[in-house]
DNA sequence: CGAAAATTTGACATGACTCAACTGGAGTGG
DNA sequence: CCACTCCAGTTGAGTCATGTCAAATTTTCG
């Protein structure tokens, strides 16, 4: 809970009553490696905040192939935000790739967080704002740069991710084939 | 104006002193065709809600080349918002695509309305929010789906843009080129 | 009407995908 | 401790989607 409430506090302040109300609100969870903590098709009931492990989103097209959309870190959010805010089937399955530790908060918990402490609006509303412009920035990067450029861009910007991850799935973050990611890796270590 | 107060209250509940308030902060501005909301390099001091008229933003790569990130119709919000709220130097251009009428809320204005009118941040969050699925959407899109597919997603899921704007430039949103375009389009022809 | 911009067309090039075979660890069980 | 299996990763041949470039055509608009 502590990291949960430090992170917190990078956005917002708080008394320690509130700090009391928010932690009310919220259940600690634990996951081993492999399992869901949302499924295609279920209803996604809480957002996760990441403490320890990492986790990746990914969803299935109708052909049946998976694409990563994202990863998850600590210190990261985990749900299907769509599924989250209306309540309706989730798209996207969220795995955990290490045993993980989450905070959880329901969705009827952070409604109830918005009346009673209103400035948890301002709090949700910065990360999804930070969320938006990295995902903005991602988008514009699919675009401009090669799969190569691509994948060095991705080391670099996570280089924990990069050793602990299988490749087949940095290779799905990145739109290409996993032996595609093998023969640029091959051309890097040259 | 009424536009603007319409489309809030789809999202929060404000009375008519707490209109005054929003209204007091807000500006009408009008652009003509082809002047430009945002240039990259400047530093992005207003959100731009458009009323009427159409706008694309787009950067450009270390190559030179262009790419749309997103287009703007009625309704919609225009800005670089990484540049927006930190105050920093703006990566993106937003052009009007005709003359395009917009409701602008500076920096300062909009920091001041959250302290005025906490409801404030509800209301752009839920805005936020709505957009951040938006772009996860797209991005899983881009992964899963041909050029021909992604072409068809978007004249169905933007009719009105699809008449109206030149092609080279929803070939850039799309992520090809202006002649691939051209050639798929040939071939739904027949 | 004429010039500039947008679109189309076609020949050719290439980045990225498919498929199938192979390699090399990391368990697992006997 | 070995043999076996099971993944992940690699390699290579052949293919396809998409890009490049340059020229021809059409549209737009002053």
């Amino acid at each position: 809970m502590e990291a949960f409430l430090n992170y917190l506090k990078k956005f917002i302040e708080i008394s320690e009553s509130e700090e009391s109300i928010i932690l009310s609100k919220c259940k600690t969870r634990k996951y081993l490696k492999n399992q869901y903590i949302v499924q295609e098709g279920d209803i996604c009931r809480f957002q996760s905040f990441i403490v320890k492990g990492k986790v990746r989103t990914f969803y299935l097209d109708n052909k049946g192939n998976e694409h990563v959309v994202m990863f998850g870190i600590e210190n990261w959010w985990a749900a299907d935000l769509g599924s989250f805010i209306a309540q309706t089937e989730a798209e996207f399955n969220v795995q955990c790739l290490a045993d993980t530790e989450v905070i959880q908060l329901s969705h009827s918990n952070t409604e109830a967080l918005f009346i009673e402490l209103p400035k948890m609006e301002r709090f949700f509303r910065l990360i999804i704002q930070n969320a938006y412009i990295k995902t903005q920035k991602r988008i514009v990067q699919n675009y401009a740069l090669s799969a190569k450029e691509r994948y060095l861009e991705f080391c670099k910007e996570y280089p924990q991710l990069e050793q602990r991850i299988p490749q087949y799935m940095i290779a799905s973050y990145l739109g290409i084939t996993k032996e595609f990611l093998s023969s640029i890796r091959g051309q890097l270590d040259k």
